[in-house]
DNA sequence: CAGTGGTCTAGACCACTAT
DNA sequence: TAGTGGTCTAGACCACTGA
């Protein structure tokens, strides 16, 4: 009778049924946090398979934050966590995919410049060190939604194919034309108002509350390859964060 | 010689030795993005433990997102993931304990309200089911931040703490007063201006761009049974997201 | 003390990859 | 075909918990 939840025989691993049956068994509230779910030696017993593989499932669990162990007490179902909250940026550009828009990115300028003080102070590179600059426009039917300007050192000299610069990733662009490899990233999320030349780049008014992000790319000794900073027009960008177990089911609302 | 790497008399499992003594080998570059480790078995000859404790290291690493893995043909290191970005919003208040500054609520207001037409289609009730209703300001060493007003059901009518309501975590007191649990939340993050009332209380001036934020609390049958708006001064709130493998090596920066 | 989860072993068979 | 990672077993000993 208990076949019908683990089949030794199915080409799907005995760990990852007996994990899927738990994390029913919580999903639908048959298990309730602070419940605690069966000895381990009682779950192998119980559908007579090692130790060992029960362990493996309960580990998923763990992984997907489920439930928690206690050693010498026991294994628990955890409490969903709703205050640790994540917004991913992905939705920037994938809520005009997701709403069947056709995402375009114009090129308004490219150039490979010498730094002046500011820039180099702002890329801890070298006064005159070469940089290749750009800036684009992201529009999703036509309306342009963001406003991107980056930077990034120009040491490999490799040729600069326009595709590239359309890609909204900067780690991408540092990867290709700097001589170091990109590491690591550190965006910084603001609100603003459009200044002048963003109202008029974006097709909105002056003072109109937008997103502000500024990125910057590091290879592995820290020093920094790429700068960018990125305007979202506040009236169509928004981000949103779901948390909890339940959550394919309130996306939607 | 490689007793150095692993020590299996340590109280540290050796599993975890594994895995730090690859993590560094990754962080450091002397395993490079592409690079493939040692097969299980060569791992497992070298330092004379067990395949499945080899694993178990390895376990580790792909959890950390720092290797993959693939059949039939090795382990390789992979690449950090410099654009799939992520804000902690835990960042809203945090960021004030870490500089230092002590947090303070303060009640504005806190009734026992009937829902009237609005609010029952809002958290999905009935018109005149009640329901508690308060706003609060948040604000660091005396100066207004975060703006919240909230409302959940209030179908126990278990007694209010006034120190529930300094919390501002709106799951916490969905719990307290629905009776039933909260199972998943979400939230959508917008960029706003301050509306008079807003600006008014946050001591800033009116059209100040601010974040907007919403939260939804659902039990487990995705019934709404809380809701909040939280409004954060946006010249003094940020969000900031690191990604990579050196990320504590740049939180500095 | 008995029971729990944590670690570890020395095998085994499998599916997949490349040659 | 040889080599890889994926799954699974049936033990073992340990540290920790609570009575």
């Amino acid at each position: 009778m208990q076949g019908e939840i683990v089949d030794k025989n199915s080409v799907i691993p005995i760990y990852y049924q007996l994990f899927k049956y738990f994390e029913k068994q919580i999903r639908s509230g048959q298990l309730q946090p602070g419940d605690a779910l069966p000895t381990e030696m009682e779950i192998a017993a119980r559908f007579d398979i090692s130790r060992m593989t029960v362990r493996h499932a309960i580990g998923e669990l763990v992984s997907a934050g489920m439930v928690y162990t206690q050693k010498g007490k026991g294994t628990f179902v955890a409490r969903p966590r709703l205050d640790s909250v994540v917004f991913n940026l992905n939705n920037f550009y994938d809520e005009i995919r997701q709403k069947g828009m056709k995402r375009h990115s114009e090129l308004l300028e490219a150039r490979i410049i010498k730094a002046d003080e500011k820039l180099a102070k702002r890329l801890g590179i070298d006064i005159n060190t070469r940089c290749l600059y750009f800036r684009i426009v992201i529009t999703a039917d036509g309306e342009p939604l963001a406003y991107e300007t980056k930077y990034t050192v120009y040491t490999k000299r490799s040729p600069i194919l326009e595709s590239e610069l359309k890609d909204p990733s900067l780690s991408n662009l540092a990867a290709s034309h700097s001589d170091t490899i990109p590491s690591s990233s550190k965006r910084v999320l603001m609100v603003s108002t459009a200044t002048e030349e963003e109202a008029a780049v974006l097709g909105v008014s002056h003072d109109t509350p937008v997103f502000l992000m500024v990125q910057t790319i590091y290879n592995a000794e820290n020093k920094i390859i790429a700068w960018g900073k990125s305007i979202f027009r506040g009236d169509r960008y928004k981000l949103t964060s779901y948390e909890g177990w339940n959550v394919e089911n309130i996306k939607n609302n």
